[in-house]
DNA sequence: TTTTTTCTGTGCCGCCCATCACATGTTTGG
DNA sequence: CCAAACATGTGATGGGCGGCACAGAAAAAA
């Protein structure tokens, strides 16, 4: 069965399209289902695709020759990935795994392609996407080559973290503590010590699937290394 | 004075021009020269410019909130720098500096805007590029995640070398051991006695400015972990 | 529900590498 | 060509974090 268009109305990506050009679209898409962990997207998989997140969450993730996985970025519904392969036709550059029971939209990379290079408003939001992916790399990058992986810890938080009208950031859903290690580099072990203090300290609350930076401005100084991290 | 006809030929991204856009690009374009250590090009400059390396070496760098120097990536002659902000009119996401004398002909941000999007095929030589850009540096981040920084400098050397003909790759110019730290999170004195540790194996030679990767294959096994690094 | 798997919390130990301090070599620019 | 700046080499030291082991909590699956 193909993807229903009320579906696709959901991506951003796709509002610059017509209506005409979103049926036959819709026509080559498939939705598929994910359990929890289960690997979405294969850095070795014969065929490439575009996906689109329905609902659920992804985790881009690489392992390093000796095993250890390394944590990339979290796709959230209404966005979508696999973006590189179809631009330069390269298998992909990591794994797609679900951080939770997912449903997904693909479509075929070489579909991608031409409605891309058919459609100058869309290869341009591309182009957009892949400066904004090299930035957040970057970023990336950078919070790796802090010393603390307390400090670190709480840069990641800020990145991960949106703004709410009315109220402190939050991080919602909240990733595991071996989610987060892998993204910054640290133990498990060092992830859960860490948030103990911030807890401690008040400065974060977890209620449920949300946390909630409380002293965002007090995370912050610890980020840019203002403040010690504070200690037990 | 503007940049000769000539010197732009130099650079594969402007081949796809035709004769009569060359001529009133190379009149929009500067000429100039920095000496070692120099900044090239400043995060925080109110003027964004695509930048064409003429001669000399570039290294884009950042710096941790602590004054800490990351290094992210090489520049040499022949390619170009500074795309990002050209393609989403962000301010520089890096610094540039000048790791040898060098000299750059520059093309103002919104002159290079204008270039790409007369032409396509620019416009998607800037886009593999991009992507390009994504794979390089998720690759510089997953060598970050190797606990052994004997392992990662492996990695890197084998990055930065390239193959010659009848004969063993070879890393040309050799970037200093801070230049190297910097880029592998690591301190410069761990480059250099990790250097020692090379040497003494008979792993690789130095010959003045040449690195030559005389057991490449070696190399290769400690960088994915498939033999320990030598000990002292 | 019960059962099973996954996630979180915590002590202990060891070792690896950052840091400091200084000596020696090598470039480079005046 | 000389002097000053920069790059490389090397020892000693200590702290910090990774790894292990296991207990308990929470969440999924049955």
């Amino acid at each position: 069965m193909p993807v229903s268009l009320q579906l696709l109305a959901q991506f951003p990506l796709l509002h610059p399209l017509p209506r005409e050009a979103l049926e036959p679209l819709s026509a080559q898409m498939r939705l598929r289902s994910f359990a929890r962990r289960a690997m979405v997207m294969s850095k070795d998989s014969p065929t490439q695709e575009l996906g689109f997140l329905v609902e659920g969450r992804l985790q881009g993730v690489d392992f390093t020759v000796d095993g250890r996985s390394v944590g990339l970025y979290f796709v959230d519904p209404g966005d979508y990935f696999g973006e590189l392969s179809v631009v330069d036709g390269m298998p992909g550059s990591e794994f797609v795994v679900a951080a939770a029971r997912s449903t997904v939209a693909v479509l075929e990379a070489s579909a991608a392609r031409d409605l891309i290079s058919m459609n100058p408003q869309l290869a341009s939001a591309v182009m957009a996407r892949l400066a904004q992916r090299v930035r957040a790399v970057m970023a990336q990058r950078m919070l790796l080559s802090l010393v603390n992986p307390f400090q670190r810890l709480s840069v990641q938080l800020l990145q991960l973290s949106h703004a709410n009208a009315g109220g402190p950031a939050t991080v919602d859903p909240v990733p595991t503590h071996q989610e987060l290690a892998i993204m910054i580099n640290a133990s498990r072990e060092t992830v859960t010590r860490a948030f103990q203090l911030l807890f401690l300290n008040n400065i974060l609350v977890r209620e449920g699937n949300t946390l909630t930076l409380v002293r965002e401005d007090y995370l912050k100084s610890i980020a840019d290394g203002r403040v010690d991290p504070p200690r037990a």
